[in-house]
DNA sequence: CATTACTGTGTCCGGCGGACACAGTTACTC
DNA sequence: GAGTAACTGTGTCCGCCGGACACAGTAATG
């Protein structure tokens, strides 16, 4: 499994050439999932866009816990680089390319979750993040956190403004503030506050990245400006 | 299926009584998902616990979408009643409940994703989180956003902490360590700020839930001051 | 008593991940 | 060159899943 994600494949010598190559399935699985969700990828499906059958993918991939590992590691790609800027901006703008990568595949909302094998460019990700926090003052654990709650604050905002494709709940936008406008109409009593909340702040959308992420960064400019001063 | 969440059930007149009840097939539900993981609840698993086929259940929920969205506000449960609290502490409160419900059922962090219906019980954690806002000069939308950047922290760390039971990638948190340490020992070469991080950080353990959440209100309080003062 | 509305059952379907035995292909070794 | 070992792809089979559907049994109404 490691030695899928790290493309430490021992050198093979006899038998025939093999059709197809892991990084082809990989890609035809994340085609898939791009336009018809996760759960529309199956081994049957896989392998009827490639000149194989089905079982032929268990030749190079154990089982479709790993084949989802190798692509999720493939779709997220390298951080994109960045020129040196304050750790501030930087995080900032990495954060945007996050959530750009999780908008270009929104099925790594749902694969990429939990304790699991880190791919490489996973692993890049967060050398990126915390590369950012260095020289900040803050410890090794601290920059390790930061970049998580930075993390989990990019990942439900880019579950709440995508569409799933083919997700079960394929609710869009409209139908959902719809239904859910008709639920605080007649229950209005039991939920007062939020009721005058959801009415004010109706029509102003999509800020939920930009406000989220300039509370944290606040958050920890305060702590960086105890530690450094 | 808005009707079943809020429990909107027309009377029934003529015909059998039922057998069982849908509280009962959901609090069957939860039992299974607690102790082997949402992937072993199936219909015929629950049916095999009550005195019905798994056909039967069928008359009670439409299919297994909203099954698993009744099961969840079910486990959700009320928010906690605290005493009025100032804001800051109040969130906090509310953040550390939350979790806590995270980790009485930690299948909810997959259950509650996405754009989805939403119970009273859900709402009502809403309400809650809104309430402890309401007066600080924050707009309805910036309310709603903050309890949403809390509520991504609280579940990121809930599924970074707990123990899927049953899920596919069972790793423990032991094994989990130690293949990522495998790899950072021989990929150091590419991931120096990380390997630091990392190597610093060992030993300190769940801290991130307190960290983060102080971050986030601290950055809330630099807000709320703003707009009072 | 007949009708009507309702409940639970059994059977069937397509699709899923995956185990396994088998046939075909290629390169190394004698 | 012949034999063999290693490897690839195929077909079949299994258990499980969610769910459609027809059917039989039951209880209240007329």
């Amino acid at each position: 499994m490691t030695e899928l994600l790290w493309g430490k494949e021992p050198a093979r010598t006899r038998g025939p050439k093999p059709a197809i190559t892991l990084t082809a399935i990989a890609e035809t699985g994340i085609a898939i999932a791009d336009t018809e969700g996760l759960d529309a990828v199956s081994m049957q499906r896989i392998a009827g866009e490639l000149p194989v059958t089905k079982m032929a993918l268990y030749r190079y991939v154990p089982g479709k816990t790993e084949l989802v590992a190798v692509m999720s590691d493939l779709a997220v790609g390298s951080p994109p680089d960045r020129a040196d800027l304050p750790w501030r901006e930087a995080l900032r703008i990495w954060a945007i390319d996050l959530y750009d990568a999780f908008t270009r595949h929104p099925w790594l909302l749902q694969s990429t979750i939990g304790r699991r094998l880190l791919g490489p460019n996973e692993l890049a990700w967060m050398e990126r993040g915390v590369a950012a926090l260095t020289g900040t003052g803050l410890s090794g654990g601290e920059q390790l956190d930061s970049i998580l709650v930075i993390t989990s604050h990019v990942r439900n905002i880019a579950q709440q403004s995508t569409t799933f494709p083919g997700h079960t709940t394929g609710l869009t936008e409209e139908d959902w503030q719809q239904s859910l406008a008709e639920i605080l109409a007649t229950e209005a009593a039991r939920f007062p506050h939020l009721t005058t909340a959801m009415r004010t702040s109706a029509g102003s959308e999509n800020q939920g990245l930009e406000f989220g992420l300039a509370r944290i960064l606040d958050g920890l400019e305060l702590l960086i400006s105890d530690r450094t001063g």
